[in-house]
DNA sequence: CCTACCGATCGGTAGG
DNA sequence: CCTACCGATCGGTAGG
């Protein structure tokens, strides 16, 4: 994504410190652990950030408005089986495109404070929303086999959501081809026979 | 699991300290936060315990002798589909039993130091193989569609692997249900037509 | 972006 | 199980 472009000093610190998020947990990464990395002293980071927190904040909600740009994209036309495969290609989409940002949304959240947190969650509710209006329309429409609406959510999106963990851009398996075969399966799986 | 036991002092804190770091997570966690909510000092409990990291190593441990138990009792019976049916059941039995403890096992382990966090990521890969035989050989006997098979284990685990952050003691599904329910998903997402 | 530094807090020990 | 305390380290500020 961000292969030629050019990076604001404010930019880099951010992406060094998502690396660190991702590998060593929030709460175990220092600002010395940060500035080590791009070779200055942790003092020297606040002259483009304003605290550690911050930066958790804009990678957590970034990643929050992709994920509703997505779906926003793929709501209220087709059928429920057709939004909901369209959602999940889109999903993985996301969290292969920045894995380490996604993992970070993922895992790291919990380590934003009130009201970041409360809003964090509000909106990740709001999304686990949409998608089973889309699982119930799909029992609506006969194409889902009817099954607790909140479990079918909660299983597809874990389904997808390990991804970030796993994923290598040198595998032999391309982001489309991920998309493709993760929503067969989940797709086959909540299919009704 | 524990409700009329006997907890030993030694119990009480790793009780305390599993379900501290599962809500802050383990970094996060001080012992100060451990000692105050069993009403002592910091200092004293160390009558207890070595270290903060013993806690997170009998907890990682712990649960992942279960897990081995768990698949050991259903490998090499049956046929590869059957076996896969009777794993998952057990792994989320596991989940459900102790999702606290599960929580931490599934998020916290990066957290341990050398030897122990290369000895836990040995005895993953471990399980993963083992699963993946069993998918490899409902493939061979043409119950599973052919597909990667390490993309395929890696899905059915993750499916399975949000339950002890979703788990309620009091929801309307039980533990048997919901590994009934799993199982039926992933079984028939892998299933071949 | 650096030096110099702050108050707070960390995991853990000594010695009852 | 407590008091008293340790050296190390934390996120962040002042003032260039």
């Amino acid at each position: 994504m961000t292969e030629i472009q050019h990076l604001s000093r404010k930019e880099i610190v951010e992406r060094a410190a998502t690396a660190l998020f991702q590998r060593k947990g929030y709460a175990a990464t220092t600002m010395r652990d940060i500035a080590a990395d791009l070779g200055m002293e942790a003092a020297s980071l606040y002259s483009h950030i304003r605290s550690k927190e911050e930066i958790l904040q804009k990678i957590c909600f970034d990643m929050a408005e992709d994920f509703f740009a997505s779906i926003a994209r793929v709501e209220k036309t087709g059928t429920g089986m057709g939004q909901l495969k369209s959602a999940i290609e889109g999903h993985v989409k996301i969290l292969t495109r920045d894995k380490r940002s996604a993992a970070v949304f993922l895992t790291e959240w919990r380590h934003l404070s009130q009201p970041f947190s409360g809003n964090f969650l509000a909106m990740r509710n709001e999304y686990e929303g949409r998608l089973r209006q889309m699982i119930a329309l799909g029992i609506d429409e006969g194409d889902i086999e009817p099954m607790d609406e909140k479990f079918a959510v909660l299983t597809v999106i874990s389904a997808m959501n390990w991804l970030p963990y796993w994923y290598r851009e040198e595998g032999k398996m391309n982001e489309s081809e991920i998309a493709g075969q993760i929503s067969k399966i989940i797709l086959t799986g909540l299919q009704k026979k």
